[in-house]
DNA sequence: AATAAAATTTAGGCTAGACTAAATTTTACA
DNA sequence: TGTAAAATTTAGTCTAGCCTAAATTTTATT
């Protein structure tokens, strides 16, 4: 590790994670868009981190980024923590899963480890987060994810919902509304070849839904 | 208020709070030692907090500081959310007194008035914290604190512990063990001139207690 | 009141992590 | 396949907040 991983280190790490979780390197300008930071300032942190030692990123001009083992193994420190708070402020302080990203977006840099271990005990160690989004483990291991985007069901397929995107806090108030959440049962009515709506039968709710993909693509579900 | 009140502003604004509790003016010296910061270093934020717009502190060139009233409410937020913190951790998370210090520590600087509010909320808008210090309230107003030292009791005088110094994590420990903890009422059964021992009655303890002034000055009771 | 010690300030310097503007490289597409 | 647009990097700056060493002021002690 580099002698210090900050916070600022934290945050390019974790949103590199991510970005490599979709397909190969981290763009320079993905990581600013998401970071809301100049990306010339950027290119200089990817460059103190492909030569910190040891490295947390492997950097080639004009080709982005991809995590060591070492940068995983800090961004999923990272990412543990995120969902475990979300999980925690979610239960025990009463928070709508709307509101809890921003607060552990700040709380996931300082809390201790020992805070870390008394959240997941007093959950009783979950392996999702709210939205469904999986906790990697203590030992920083990150599940696999078998889940598949809503849009790809077709009519008759049924299915159970795991996650939904967490990026948008309109959409996830909607998806509360409608009932669309993890572990919920869905089945799929009919599926318009023209727009790609979806008609679902949602677990629990009396009246059917028409879901457009604008909505169905961040909803994901295990057969 | 000044542009931004950063984390570093927060704790200079906190300890000189403490520091003007007892007394005067904050020195320059005794902020450098309680921030574990070179005294030279404390000179230059104090001359910056000095002359922000609105000023946080009154300084006066080897005079040490004193805040000013926005200074005082900048203090007293990130006052009550240590207290609050330390009572959350306690109560919700099992951890015992003496950790808690260090957690809050840090977390006091990145929760939101919304994560203050909802713990305020869950814990019963709580007057006190684990060590029985006074929790500013929301409208950040500190409440008159009437205890006095246990040390200045006398034989046969009777009193209710209040609160307890929470700097020795150590002496938390030894105070827990006796059951030396706030709302507790204990006895004076006898003091001695020469050495200043306490002889204490300990309210739910089997067999009475002899305490020094090294722990008696530290613990503080209504009479 | 003189002087030694302690406290404080000044001066100069450093690092992290941001920024803008300009140069360069890659990519897209005509 | 050449050229324009987009992406990226380089170069030069800036601020916050710390540091050490040296100078100065205050205080304590004779
Ligand atoms: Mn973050
Ligand atoms: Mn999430
Ligand atoms: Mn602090
Ligand atoms: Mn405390």
């Amino acid at each position: 590790m580099p002698d210090t991983i900050t916070q600022s280190i934290q945050d390019y790490l974790k949103h590199i994670y991510e970005l490599n979780e979709h397909g190969g390197s981290a763009s320079t300008n993905d990581i600013a868009i998401r970071l809301n930071i100049a990306p010339a300032s950027v290119t200089g942190m990817l460059q103190k981190l492909a030569s910190a030692t040891p490295p947390l990123v492997i950097y080639k001009k004009h080709q982005g980024v991809t995590l060591t083992k070492n940068g995983e193994k800090a961004a999923l420190e990272v990412i543990r923590h995120h969902r475990l708070l979300e999980t925690f402020l979610v239960t025990t302080l009463g928070y709508s899963w709307d509101e809890v990203h921003r607060e552990a977006d700040k709380l996931e840099h300082v809390i201790s480890e020992d805070f870390e271990a008394r959240m997941a005990e007093a959950l009783g160690h979950p392996t999702r987060d709210p939205h469904g989004e999986l906790i990697p483990t203590a030992d920083l291991v990150m599940p696999v994810d078998e889940s598949c985007p809503l849009a790809s069901l077709r009519t008759d397929e049924t299915a159970t919902v795991r996650r939904v995107s967490d990026d948008d806090p309109a959409l996830l108030r909607h998806l509360r509304e409608i009932g669309v959440v993890p572990e919920v049962k869905i089945v799929v009515k009919s599926y318009s070849e023209f727009d790609g709506n979806l008609t679902l039968q949602v677990e629990g709710q009396k009246s059917n839904v028409v879901l457009g993909t604008a909505v169905t693509s961040q909803v994901f579900v295990d057969k």
